[in-house]
DNA sequence: CATACATTTGAATAGTTGTTGAAATGTTTA
DNA sequence: TAAACATTTCAACAACTATTCAAATGTATG
């Protein structure tokens, strides 16, 4: 019955709810290569979307989205408009992710 | 023209497919609270749908979701199956999202 | 073996969401 | 101001998904 300290308490629902949005926001695919094209530089929406081969139509929904939530910002030079992650932590959060997907399969793995 | 280091290569749609389907699972807050219970110590499936307050059938069709990820594992104890989460690294994906949401509002917001 | 307990499975539904194409807005330059 | 470029907005559709309830499976105990 040992009680080690909890990351969020289970009773927070709005935190719940935040961080549940901002977890199901990185889980689209589009999103998340989105996510990624910005992580290193500014990058215009019109560059996102040919990176991602996708439509700026698609790309501008999502971009929509990630600035809403405040992992993006988003900055105009002239006539475009250049967006980047908004902090380190979402780096950090892929990161970890990517450790995790790295994780050996457990040779024990029962049931 | 700085060359970062990119987290993952933008062409990579397995790991980036993966990698989504993860953050689309912690994506969803009744799965989100059933992580958040099984990372402290293993917890029975009827524990913690007493926790969240929802049905055990509700509970199952989730952790059969979060086991197939392999965010959760399984162990069976006489009649109960007991849940807990695979690695640390979920729990730092977690924290570092915290981390971000308390990230303080930039003041020369624009645009 | 039969009962009670714990968990899972199946089907069905309502709500959500990613994508698309066309039209509109905003910005610079000739 | 008009034209060209960049991005956004709108409406609509198809696909997916979380939830519910009932039934089934698995496990221990009398």
């Amino acid at each position: 019955m040992k009680a080690e300290q909890t990351v969020i308490p289970l009773n927070a629902d709005d935190t719940i709810g935040h961080l549940a949005d901002l977890f199901r926001l990185m889980g689209d695919p589009t999103r998340l290569r989105i996510i990624l094209t910005c992580l290193d530089e500014p990058i215009s929406a019109g560059d996102i979307a040919a990176c991602l081969d996708s439509s700026p139509s698609l790309v501008s929904h999502h971009l929509r989205l990630l600035k809403a939530a405040r992992v993006l910002r988003s900055e105009r030079r002239g006539k475009q408009i250049f967006y980047s992650a908004l902090d380190e932590h979402i780096r950090c959060v892929i990161v970890d992710m990517v450790a995790h997907i790295g994780e050996p399969l457990d040779i024990e793995e029962a049931d």
